[in-house]
DNA sequence: TTGTAGGCGTTATCAG
DNA sequence: CTGATAACGCCTACAA
């Protein structure tokens, strides 16, 4: 069903037709109403494809993110999508996977569809490869990172200061009497090792005379079990825990309590990311805020304004917060 | 940069770049190797809009659910979206809202993007205004419901057997004593409801002269909290609480721990999903796993079968089991 | 082996 | 007010 099926049915030509569904004035009232109806009773539905090729503009936006099921970036992803669809926008979800070749090769398909705008989501678009895949393949569309930046003249970043707010947590820690604490990292996302950055400061400036301890980690629950009786094991002083992530920490709590160490007494727990685990669990976990959903939000606004030619500011930071729950 | 462009520097007709771009035999050695060096060169990357248009093939799949934020969905979409991508297509999401008319509005938009299958994730879409609108909108286009199932020639199903999962679920506790259960539901979507009518039915077979106790809540850990905590109140005899979903267990069981209540000794609670909550919150909860993620893979296989013109059964059920941990 | 012409569904620009 | 006509970028006969 084309504008040229309903223009014979309706004895007009397929212009009058499109200036009838795009609301176009200079139309014959009477002319529109027929035309209307033929609409209706057809069920005309205006191929965006062929809209998009003559009006060089696709109104798609693509969503790039490493694995959309990690928990914190997926209440980002709705709002994105609310919003950026509210402007008549339609969204493309991809999960390009970890590593830099399948990263570029996702941004080479985001160019093929030519989406108007691009949102990468995690810190993990942070790097080079990325980075020259855009200015190849995006070099001027609009792209936004979520937790990250990269210095191009079309990519804006929204972050979250994790570093400034892991020192936070060693501080928190210590002024409770906490002066020995460890931290656990998974994956080596630019976030982990600004966590683990801002962990170290911490330490530094709060515990004169202690070494940073830093344990790795697999990212499931179990994982996270054996890395904190590993690090208990080893590091028997330690008396708080930072974990890069809220799930892990879980994992090391169910440990702790498993060896008959009391949390938060003889040992502090803090996660990431404040997220609904924090919340589940018991005891209840406190959490570095990092305003994720914030970002995120930030974010589809920073695109918004953009895309609709108005400024926006290259890169903004967002303040974390300390969500104090049971457990630090 | 168009093919035109590239045609034009490499000295030679458009439809000789088509042929190389797509790889057809029939072109010199020494042109291909002249023109792919000039693509690379340009980073030329063809036009999809432009490809779905002449092809008559946009490779656009559309996933539709009522709100990606819900957790037992995330995994299905990720597995979707990897399955799809495999073979050449992007997925678009969208988030319809909960009311018949914006579930309508989102088939329309579907229809204009031109999609060539889509996946329908949640009960919700079973309903009859969704049926119109893809009778209507998207006659032609392969259409697969997670969890529902709608009689229409280009509409596949794939369930889960909740229904008498629940029924099970009755068996379980009353097999363990608790001879009074109650049912607690939130949303009143067709998955919920199938969920309660396996309850009751349970409770028909399995608890003579007991009379079913069906209580409203919210969907917040909060709101589950004070549902549980009234359920109790006016049923002091409640001895097992089936919740429709995992989360709302969770908040009831923080409730019956708060009101002095032994899980599962005095009272069991078992949810549903079989989520990470449950494997997270203390004590672990029983949960009826309705393998939500091998419905979407099911959902997945059965459009690709589909599109590449197989036969797929027009509607299967997953049987559901119990994952039996701490609280029942 | 390569080029030309036509068309996919729509919109925009002119004439009429 | 309405209708031709020419794009948009690409692909596919068909012709050379």
């Amino acid at each position: 069903m084309t504008i040229y099926d309903i223009a014979k049915s309706a004895g007009v030509s397929a212009s009058t037709v499109s200036r009838i569904i795009n609301h176009k004035e200079g139309v014959r009232e009477s002319t529109r109403r027929r035309v209307e109806a033929l609409l209706r009773e057809h069920h005309y539905s205006p191929n965006e494809t062929a809209r998009g090729l003559v009006n060089q503009a696709t109104r798609i936006i693509g969503i790039l993110l490493m694995d959309i099921r990690t928990l914190h970036h997926t209440d980002g992803v709705y709002y994105i999508e609310r919003e950026l669809e509210k402007l008549g926008y339609c969204c493309i979800i991809m999960n390009s996977g970890s590593t830099d070749a399948e990263k570029a090769e996702y941004i080479r398909r985001l160019s093929r569809r030519r989406v108007e705008g691009a949102i990468l989501i995690g810190s993990g678009f942070q790097n080079d490869t990325v980075r020259q895949a855009i200015s190849e393949y995006l070099p001027d569309t609009p792209v936004v990172l979520v937790n990250g930046m990269l210095d191009l003249p079309n990519v804006y970043g929204v972050l979250s200061d994790e570093r400034s707010g892991m020192e936070r947590c060693v501080e928190r820690l210590v002024a409770a009497g906490h002066v020995h604490p460890a931290f656990v990292i998974d994956t080596q996302t630019p976030s982990n090792l600004l966590k683990r950055a801002g962990y170290e400061q911490g330490v530094l400036r709060c515990c004169p005379g202690y070494a940073p301890v830093v344990v790795h980690s697999g990212s499931s629950l179990a994982e996270a079990a054996d890395a904190t009786r590993a690090l208990m094991r080893e590091h028997p002083q330690v008396d708080g825990i930072l974990y890069a992530v809220d799930l892990l920490a879980i994992g090391g709590i169910r440990a702790l309590l498993e060896m008959g160490r009391k949390v938060p007494d003889e040992v502090a727990v803090i996660g990431v990311d404040n997220s609904i685990y924090a919340e589940i669990c018991t005891p209840r976990l406190t959490s570095l805020d990092n305003k994720l959903l914030d970002t995120s939000i930030t974010a589809a606004q920073t695109l918004i304004q953009v895309l609709q030619g108005n400024r926006a500011p290259k890169n903004v930071m967002i303040m974390s917060t300390i969500a104090e729950r049971e457990t630090g």
